[in-house]
DNA sequence: TAGCTAACGTACTAGTTCGTACATTGTGAG
DNA sequence: CTCACAATGTACGAACTAGTACGTTAGCTA
């Protein structure tokens, strides 16, 4: 059982703070993910690394600021997958249709974020508000989905009168539900919301749905 | 302090079943919603209860199967809610719309509930699959979405390709997000999806993206 | 190479928390 | 009227859990 990718030390010890750190932050963000907040065990998190708890408190101080480490690690890795975001070749209905898909593929690729938000929610963001990363700086989608709805909205294409976040709102709130709900979903509406086979078509209902909003006729007001 | 509803009885020992475990199971609502199944402490809810700790295990047996009990009784009161939703006589559209802005409003009225799903959420479901109350005894919400829908799609009046329960998750997702998301969306995106002032904006959003979803023009395929 | 400090490990504690053993009393049935 | 049982209260314990006091070592630097 003893692994031995490491270079064998006498006592096994090696003085790495980077990886100890990253070591317990991803082991964290599991255990966490899990549980929940209370449900999750410092000692558990300790036991599943190759340092001990003593370093837990040393590097992060305590229970409460290692969850907001671990919220803030989860929402850097968004962040970055949104600036990777590359669709303003595209004409506005293809461009929010794109936006759609990677908001869907990125919800369905890390359900422990999902579950870290959930959680996070449940403790009125109190971890959020606790943290100098994560306040107030605002996130870079927003200003791909204005770009988008002012080219939309200026050809007369787009009809609806939605900000951009509005529209990440109703975006997420398709995608983050179909991970999130899923269990209680299932288990009443016998519908697993996440199965492989049913992928293309809640993906494309998405698309279907917010471009149907966006471009739909309305009566003049 | 001391409130005198009672009539007053040597010990205040009075003998009420349903009461006292009706008691039990509201208190025993706002402290799991509160903080989780794990952060739920049965001493709290004990305490605050005009009975004590024996009483919870007495009845309900232990903390995980008072909270399957609370579940089964959130989830009891809006399948009654649903039960009173009377939309037949209107058209098609009309009756969807309706049908929107009533889950719009229950999910806004009942916080509590949409905390307790998340947390069961988080479990895993676990409970649900424990009771026999909620398995699979489906809601009677589909019955009216199933027929609405049948009624749009034979008029040709929808053209999406949804049954009842993909319709349900769409409505469900934007109507859940808003109430269970709201702390986390707020500290982000500095939007409070629950504000007073913008309710009508959200609920008029709500039955426009799914009317417009339902019946938007579409390239045969 | 001496020594200083960041990095690490062990062992423990104080407080909490679920659950229960045991005692007591109200109340409807016969 | 009494008796049996449902309903209730008290006090306690065993196990867990976050956090810490104290000791050790690696490895860089002067």
């Amino acid at each position: 059982m003893t692994s031995v990718e490491e270079p064998a030390r006498p006592n096994g010890r090696i003085r790495d703070a980077a990886r100890t750190q990253a070591e317990i932050l991803d082991v964290a963000t599991q255990e966490f993910a899990r549980a929940g907040f209370d449900g999750a065990r410092v000692d558990e998190i300790a036991a599943r690394t190759r340092t001990t708890k003593r370093m837990i408190y040393y590097y992060f101080g305590g229970k409460e600021q290692l969850f907001t480490a671990v919220l803030e690690r989860a929402y850097a890795v968004i962040r970055e997958a949104e600036q990777q975001l590359d669709v303003e070749h595209l004409d506005p209905v293809a461009a929010i249709r794109r936006l759609a898909e990677v908001t869907f593929d990125h919800h369905e690729q890390h359900p422990d974020f999902i579950r870290l938000v959930s959680i996070e929610n449940i403790h009125g963001a109190e971890h959020i508000a606790a943290s100098e990363k994560l306040g107030r700086l605002s996130s870079p989608v927003l200003d791909v989905i204005s770009r988008i709805l002012a080219s939309g909205q200026q050809s007369g294409l787009f009809t609806a009168d939605v900000d951009a976040v509005d529209l990440h709102a109703m975006i997420s709130s398709f995608c983050f539900f179909r991970v999130a709900n899923r269990h209680t979903f299932g288990a009443l509406f016998g519908r697993d919301l996440v199965d492989p086979a049913q992928r293309e078509h809640y993906r494309a209902m998405l698309g279907d749905m917010v471009i149907a909003y966006l471009t739909a006729e309305r009566a003049a007001d």
